[in-house]
DNA sequence: CATGAATGAGACTTCATTCAT
DNA sequence: TATGAATGAAGTCTCATTCAT
């Protein structure tokens, strides 16, 4: 692999473009002329447009995973790390929406993309699950949160989250996310608690 | 086969193979083929490809939008109201996966499908919109609910049921959906409470 | 398949370009338009250019078999069998170089075309060989050929014959192919005596 | 690694590549990776894929010509000279199938690869050719082999042995190769008197 | 209205060849 | 001379859409 600058820039070209168009939308060429290398150039990169699907998917995922990462290992009650994570979840929606927009739209959307032979394309999130199930496992323990269902506590953080995200990209709110982080806070904790 | 029938056994077959392999790997061939006529004569009730994948989606959001309109014209609280809506919702993911796997993914990437329409995705499911902003407003003026910003109150209820929903999708839930109506719809109300 | 008629045209353009220019270069868009159809319209007929090659060498290979067959099953000498093999070779070579050409060429040099997953692609001339056994066979048995290795015999038959041919293709022989006739089969009968 | 010994080496892979994957499946990289090179670094060597192939082709043809050559030159009847003909082409097939497969397969299709430059890959081989003539004129002379045509006689000899060996290439023999050196130089001698 | 063969535009991908280092 | 990243041209194949029957 010749060049890892080279291989970011073209990441974030396919992300931008893949959350603005849609992953079927954005040709191989588009990414490639977005950064000014040519099309056969980054297939000595990446060996597919689907694998660099999924090399994006892995690079969002790893932010948001260390982000929230963290997050976990602060000395911090979980309501004050719900708060943080949404604070700097929302930061980040502002910095990189085609980041979020990446995730949330052409991974959770374009299944046939990511798995492959019977493997979920969910395995390439993991990272972040974990944390996510890190950060509710301690509330449970700290008695800040309720013991119950893992999926549902997990549908209560990433599902209001991703739902305020994709509002926000369809322009339909008002102001600027981060108006929004203590409310959404406190609608996450009290789901959760 | 009547004009009606046909126009919605069409609808009917993008739909599961829209869910099942996404729009763009799904052919209009496959979508004939499916329910045994020809290719062509789907244009005799579609003009596109496109035009089918919003007959779709209005297909759907209509059959939404009317539950919740049911359910919004009872006698009840409302969070009887936001049980009965998780419970009727529940069943029909159970029963038409491929709808509400459609609904979803189909508002998550519209930009993909519908961008040069001009008319946003979004709008189409301006029916479903407003009875979920009934439900909230019904809620907050009698005091079950706090008042605050409709956004993130969509985003609880929408959010949490679509994270779900994906989850069982991937299957990745271990038992049948409708186990978790009471505890969905415990987190659904505390978020909005 | 649509239509048997434009089945063989393709065929029988395939055969001309690739046996004129080679298998790898001789693209579907010339095969098309040498026969004024759409490249993508070769794609109804047959679903990939090798499994088009494949069809031409069943093609050629039923006539040839066909051929020896009818002399085969004829009140003759195995010396005189020859001798009209041979005769009804050379006229087919001069009437149709192109599929000769094609048989030797294209299907003995560039077996990744024809072979799968470890069956060789030798089988597609199966019907051809056992004509050509039975030949070898019957004049083993009248006592006019000596008994001794198949293969070598067949090589005998075979060779001689592939390497005029070969000859012949490259205008290296001065006069026409008929003329050969007589000589030819003294050669291949001697070998094989 | 000397000028000439790179050289050397660079013909070997591309032989031993071209023989078994084809020419078109066959890549530069392939080629130079085989022996530990940059693929640029053959242009140092070959000005184009094409006259690498050429250079292989006039090596083995020189090798199997000289061959020849020491045969024709030693005191020994017509019959016998084929025999060890016969006997040091098969040993040659033992030791290096790549070198004669690709031998047969470029004159095969020589077309293919040589066509744009005037001078067909036929040509190539005079030399190999001028000293099968000289063992037909002998044995001619000599009385043991009978007058006739020389492209028939020329036939007999390298088609025999051609086809041979694409049946060993082939695996479709179930014996050594050398095994067969008796039997076919007796056809080949019958075939040429 | 139905059919389905045909079209043609366009996408992904490969690779011989070049050239700056 | 060596390297190998970059190029760009080309080829295979797909598929929404059309249209003659």
């Amino acid at each position: 692999m010749p060049n890892k600058e080279k291989h970011n820039a073209i990441i974030a070209s396919a992300l931008a473009l893949f959350s603005k168009y849609g992953f079927h939308n954005t040709t191989i060429a588009q990414i490639a002329k977005n950064i000014g290398i040519s099309a056969g150039s980054i297939y000595s990169y990446f060996p597919s447009k689907n694998s660099l699907a999924k090399a994006a998917i892995t690079f969002v995922t790893r932010i948001l995973a260390k982000q929230l990462r963290v997050i976990n290992e602060k000395e911090a009650s979980s309501q004050e790390k719900i708060t943080l994570f949404v604070q700097s979840y929302l930061t980040f929606v502002s910095k990189h929406p085609e980041m979020i927009e990446y995730f949330f739209k052409v991974y959770l959307t374009n299944k046939e993309i990511f798995s492959e032979e019977g493997k979920s394309g969910f395995e390439l999130a993991q990272d972040f699950i974990n944390e996510v199930e890190k950060l509710i496992d301690d509330g449970v323990k700290s008695g800040e949160f309720r013991a119950g269902n893992f999926y549902i506590a997990f549908s209560s953080i990433v599902g209001i989250l991703g739902a305020i995200t994709f509002l926000s990209g369809e322009k339909v709110l008002d102001k600027n996310l981060d108006i929004y982080t203590q409310d959404l806070s406190n609608s996450i904790c009290r789901a959760l608690s």
